[in-house]
DNA sequence: CGATTTTGACCTGCGC
DNA sequence: GCGCAGGTCAAAATCG
């Protein structure tokens, strides 16, 4: 009798000790999202305030040759390749969290890329890795994939440049599932980034796995994407939604591991 | 053996 | 002009 109570006793304090433990950590996430948060809010006021201003310079009726007139600069044959691709377009950056033991800086975007540097920066010491579209011989689109700073288990993609090719690489099957950018996206804040991935066919080609089905891509999805990102940026909705998603994500994994202990299923 | 990755060297732009 | 940092090249290594 006493020993099954003392036994009791050890089991509760451990529960209590991983509870603990998990509470802080939850905690700290909570800290690193908030972070994130508040850098995405600066980011969107500054938007907002630079939408704004070239507002109130096409009312102050510039001609539309002066606004047009951003001429194409002057290429110096001798410069660098990534000059000639050189777009005013700002690239899309894409988050994606991943397993926190997988280090890899792979990004499964349906597209298929051939790494050719890597490099540590400054203000990051998870090392940056540069990659380029493969599918197509001259297609100049490329993307950098680096950790982020504040979570070593979001990767982040910097998309450069578009694919001049239509069609979708088929995912390999050698890729784990729900690796692809759908997948590891924010539940609720799914929806809409699964638009996102609607328009440019990604989101397809990964469900129809297996299948021979080569789309016939359209060359101004990218556009559309595009548009609907900036009017995502301009919805405050989709913030919120973001946020809302990130702590639905937290309280039920608590609630999940809780469940776990009191169940004695030991995590994996 | 061809495709891909790694990695040190090199190039370029930018701030001081 | 110099140094620094980011981006790219290309030879060697590795993989399938």
């Amino acid at each position: 009798m006493l020993v099954q109570v003392l036994n009791t006793a050890v089991i509760m304090d451990v529960k209590v000790e991983t509870l603990k433990s998990e509470l802080k950590r939850v905690r700290e996430e909570n800290k690193t999202l908030r972070v994130m948060f508040e850098v995405l809010s600066s980011k969107y006021t500054k938007l907002e305030s630079h939408l704004q201003e070239i507002n109130k310079e096409q009312d102050k009726g510039m001609s539309s040759n002066q606004i047009g007139s951003v001429t194409e600069p002057i290429l110096d044959v001798n410069k660098r390749r990534r000059l000639e691709f050189h777009t005013a377009k700002k690239p899309l950056q894409i988050f994606v969290r991943t397993h926190p033991m997988d280090d890899s800086l792979i990004v499964k975007d349906g597209y298929q890329w051939r790494k050719y540097g890597q490099k540590v920066t400054k203000d990051n010491a998870s090392p940056r890795a540069y990659f380029r579209c493969s599918m197509a011989p001259i297609c100049p689109a490329k993307k950098k994939v680096q950790r982020c700073l504040h979570d070593k288990s979001i990767l982040v993609a910097t998309y450069d440049g578009e694919h001049n090719h239509g069609a979708l690489h088929e995912p390999s099957s050698s890729t784990p599932r729900g690796s692809s950018v759908a997948n590891q996206l924010p539940s609720v804040a799914n929806d809409k980034a699964m638009n996102i991935l609607a328009l440019s066919g990604l989101s397809q080609t990964d469900r129809r796995h297996g299948e021979e089905v080569i789309h016939q891509h359209n060359y101004d999805t990218n556009i559309k994407v595009e548009e609907y990102v900036s009017s995502l940026i301009k919805d405050p909705d989709f913030t919120m939604s973001l946020a809302e998603a990130v702590a639905r994500t937290i309280t039920g994994e608590l609630k999940q591991q809780d469940l776990n202990l009191n169940l004695n299923i030991p995590e994996e």
